[in-house]
RNA sequence: GCCGACGUGGUGGAAUUGGUAGACACACUAGCUUGAGGGGCUAGCGCCGCAAGGCGUGUCGGUUCGAAUCCGACCGUCGGCACCA
């Protein structure tokens, strides 16, 4: 063993060892519990990004642990690698994205492999290889026979300039990003998988899943929505029959039945049918939906947009009034949820309240509150009332708590043939065509004579072109005759082939199950049940709902096809928090505002005191930097810290140790160079400490009952920390403090004086726990430092220890004793002391007895083994 | 706008079941050691106060013997919102 801690050849050494001995090569074995650990799989950008360590680190961490707690550990990767970037990059360097994203793959890999993670890298997966994708295919025509997937059309942002479509991330401002031009709303043919179909269990089995955390399932259940409700069917007046047709009813989905006598509008969306023929003869009319059709389909900017309408001129009858109301074409109704109208209730809802005041409609009050705290919802209007109460001025309804008005108002309405209950969720079905190239192709034909006709089977898969080049404009496939014309596997006839290809959603919906098999001749295999369901996943909070959400219905899909005997993919959840950095800006007179990174940024106290940031630069010199806070690490914001770097500079033990302390897994993490020279610190202070125990030479064996006050403090001190890092690991998954727990013992160690044989080996047993406790963390070091104490077996081979229930027991324990809840002292009493003798000894205790003074005692509140509260 | 989370020293964070607020680090200060480049060691370090003591977990209010923790209102920051992955 070196004297000093050189990072790159301990690494070097630990990771040769592993490799030759294929250590994280794993096989199926009924005889030993198996545990699946799977972290995301990356997006092969190019490089690693610290969310990416961070999110590997931690799952190594519980790979390695878990591993050395007996189980069969899987922690497989692999590679989402079709997307948009890959066309981008293509578009900007005309290099065809396979080309590009395979070259990013092997980078990547190359990094993964520096940092030392327990991979099995013999199943891993691209997602972008035929073998993987022609099984995304096979599934999507089991879902088409079973009616799962289907045709319809949908809402997409258009670019007029470059007629393409857009992605909601390429609309900037309403404008498309590359073109500048005012995006539109476009509706086109696309294919959508029957999510819906599976909302209730999708909601009602996130009750099953113990494992997720809360805040995950109540996304889930949010996402999903589901609304127990009434649809109501409002008839067409005279003027609305003239225009759309006699007979007909404008339907809409409501959960506040009870406020029907409130309406004083309906409200349509601008796609709504009726909306469209009202405008045939009013050009005002039709200019307004025309307006409503410019700008994004993303559900955030058309919430938060003003709440514009304008009246048709046309109305509807109340079911049970016969009023006429006036019909509103409404920008802040979406077509795609219920029924693409609203009836406006303005006293008793807040956008329609927002709506009515703008275009002064009518407010009429139909629900009092029970409470006496009364206020009526009358002019001048502060705010609709949206509770529960009791209904009045609602007709034979009146005075009905509102929940028992729903049900009556419903079962009315069903007598009149004008409505039902119904459930509605906002959930709605998954649009998964998409007009780009880097995907994988949708497996359709399109023939003249027969129509929409699936790939047979025997033509799996659909290759992909892999030598494309696309240039912004549209998608490369549709222009590529070599692709897209085909012949009709019914008739024969020439055909062309669907040119769309799949949200790349769909890809790393199943991905978790090809790793258990990945050269299964079909989708999957028997391997599936031993490793299945995942164990552990671990990933970005940001995946929090629409990831896990498809991966569950995707699940489901194939067991309800007999492919799988279990429903739910991910049994425990662990959603990590970003990596933040500081972000630094300089704006120069007029110009464009400039990022620096904040490994260039200097910073000082001014003379006032106040934070001074400074760049020195190649053509400003010496500038003053504004800081903007804190952010995300991104390439925009020139704030992010390269993985590669940091494990050339200080390894990669160092890198996992900082990130591991800085924060618990699922908050956010700030970067910090002085916290990553802690972690250096600290890693060298275990090195030098080895070293210099091992000078003296190999101590004797560990004697428990013959040991010295001091002596047994370090061994109960070494135990206490192994306890603490178990429960840390094993139960809570905070990391940081089983890595404070061994800081401590390290101290601890340090000291530790005694040089007695005795000494020696209880010193020998300590640092042996800390390297052992750390090597989940640390592998590298730990690997080395565990051989060099004198083991032979290597860490990753070795059972965690347990601790010695013995070296943990003490005589006696240390008592806080309040006065009136505030901290008055201390006392120290045997471990067996019952109640009486605490009480005693704290009322004994000199600076409790000068704070109770003469005042009478009036109660003592005991709590066994941790405090004493006298209160006067 | 809607859904979810978070807010504790100069900084990252700890406090696991309502029971000692600030573990462990970073930064800083002083001293020692000099191998003066991101070296090592020791001590100090929430705020006010000479002290006794008082105050203190975003703000205001509540429950409790006892609240960072539970409840209500408010303020601020972050994530998601269906075609970024």
């Amino acid at each position: 063993m070196h004297e000093s801690y050189d990072p790159a050849a301990v690494e070097h050494a630990a990771q040769q060892y592993w490799k030759e001995r294929r250590a994280f090569e794993v096989r199926e074995d009924p005889a030993r519990t198996k545990f699946y650990c799977l972290s995301m799989l990356p997006y092969p950008s190019g490089r690693l990004h610290m969310g990416h360590v961070r999110n590997y680190t931690i799952g190594d961490v519980l790979a390695r642990f878990l591993r050395m707690q007996g189980h069969n550990v899987l922690q497989p990767m692999g590679w989402d690698a079709f997307g948009l970037p890959a066309e981008n990059a293509a578009t900007a360097n005309g290099v065809p994205p396979a080309k590009w994203t395979r070259e990013n793959i092997a980078h990547m890999r190359a990094q993964l492999k520096s940092l030392g993670f327990a991979i099995d890298w013999s199943r891993e997966i691209a997602t972008c290889d035929p073998g993987y994708y022609r099984w995304n295919q096979w599934l999507f025509l089991r879902m088409l026979e079973k009616g799962l997937a289907y045709r319809k059309t949908g809402v997409v942002n258009w670019d007029p300039v470059d007629q393409t479509v857009l992605a909601n991330e390429q609309v900037i401002e309403g404008r498309g990003w590359r073109t500048g031009a005012l995006v539109e709303k476009r509706e086109i043919p696309m294919y959508y998988l029957n999510i819906t179909r599976y909302a209730d269990e999708l909601l009602e089995s996130l009750d099953a899943l113990p494992g997720w955390p809360e805040r995950v399932r109540v996304m889930q259940a949010n996402w999903i929505g589901r609304s127990a409700g009434c649809e109501i069917a409002f008839p067409y007046a005279p003027d609305a029959a003239g225009v759309a047709g006699a007979g007909g009813v404008v339907k809409v989905f409501t959960t506040r039945a009870d406020t029907l006598f409130g309406a004083t509008f309906l409200a349509v969306a601008a796609e709504h049918p009726l909306a469209l023929a009202a405008a045939r003869s009013e050009p005002r009319l039709a200019a307004f939906i025309e307006e409503c059709r410019r700008g994004s389909v993303i559900e955030a900017e058309v919430a938060t947009q003003v709440k514009k309408g304008m009246a048709t001129g046309l109305h509807v009858l109340h079911p049970f009034t016969g009023a006429p109301l006036p019909i509103w074409v409404a920008n802040y109704v979406l077509m795609a949820y219920g029924e693409g109208a609203v009836m406006g209730v303005p006293a008793h809802d807040e956008r329609d309240f927002e709506f009515a005041l703008g275009h002064e409609l009518a407010v009429t009050t139909v629900v009092r509150s029970l409470s006496d705290a009364y206020i009526e919802v009358r002019a001048p209007w502060i705010a609709a009332y949206g509770e529960y109460g009791v209904t009045v001025d609602s007709g034979e309804f009146s005075g009905l708590p509102s929940r028992v008005a729903m049900d009556a108002i419903a079962t009315a309405l069903e007598q009149k043939g004008l409505g039902r209950k119904r459930v509605q969720y906002r959930l709605r079905d998954w649009g998964i065509s998409r007009q780009r190239y880097w995907g994988c192709p949708i497996p359709i034909i399109h023939c003249s004579a027969c129509g929409v006709v699936p790939v047979p089977d025997d033509q799996l898969p659909v290759r992909l072109p892999e030598d494309l080049v696309p240039d912004g404009s549209g998608n490369p496939l549709a222009k590529s005759a070599a692709f897209y014309e085909c012949e009709c596997p019914r008739c024969r006839g020439p055909a062309r082939r669907e040119t769309d290809t799949m949200d790349t959603f769909v890809d790393s919906s199943w991905y978790f199950l090809r790793y258990a098999c990945p050269d299964a001749a079909n989708m999957v295999d028997a391997r599936v049940d031993y490793w299945l369901p995942v164990d552990q996943y671990i990933g970005g909070i940001e995946h929090a709902i629409l990831h896990l959400l498809y991966a569950r219905f995707w699940t489901k899909v194939m067991r309800d096809l007999g492919l799988l005997s279990f429903g739910e993919p991910f049994s425990n959840l662990l959603t990590q928090g970003m990596v933040l950095n500081h972000v630094y800006s300089y704006q120069g007179e007029g110009g464009r505002k400039r990022y620096f990174n904040p490994a260039e940024v200097s910073t000082r106290r001014g003379a006032d005191g106040s934070e001074v940031n400074e760049v020195v630069t190649r053509e400003l010199g010496k500038i003053r930097v504004t800081h903007e806070g804190l952010g995300k690490m991104s390439k925009s914001e020139g704030n992010g810290v390269d993985p590669e770097g940091l494990v050339e500079r200080f390894g990669a033990d160092t890198a996992r140790l900082f990130i591991m302390f800085a924060s618990p897994p699922e908050q956010t993490l700030e970067w910090s160079d002085e916290g990553v020279q802690g972690a250096w610190r600290f890693i060298r202070r275990l090195w030098t400490a080895v070293y210099e125990h091992l000078l003296s030479g190999t101590p004797p064996a560990l004697e428990p009952r013959s040991l010295t006050p001091g002596e047994r403090d370090l061994r109960r001190a070494a135990h206490q920390a192994l306890a603490k890092a178990t429960d840390d690991i094993g139960r809570r998954r905070n990391f940081n403090t089983a890595i404070a727990a061994v800081m401590e013992l390290l101290n601890a160690v340090q000291r530790f004086q005694a040089m007695t044989p005795q000494g020696r080996a209880v010193r020998q047993e300590a640092l042996g726990l800390a390297v052992l406790m750390l090597s989940p963390i640390t592998p590298h070091v730990c690997h080395v430092l565990w051989l060099a104490l004198g083991h032979v077996t290597a860490p990753i081979d070795e059972r965690w220890p347990v601790p010695d229930s013995q070296a943990l027991a003490q005589e006696t324990h240390a008592i806080v004793v309040q006065v009136n809840g505030k901290l008055r002292g201390h006392i120290h009493v045997p471990v067996s002391a019952d109640d009486a003798a605490v009480r005693a000894a704290a009322l004994a205790d000199n600076n409790v007895r000068k704070f109770v003074a003469d005042r009478p005692v009036r109660r003592v509140i005991i709590v066994p083994g941790k405090l004493v509260n006298v209160v006067v």
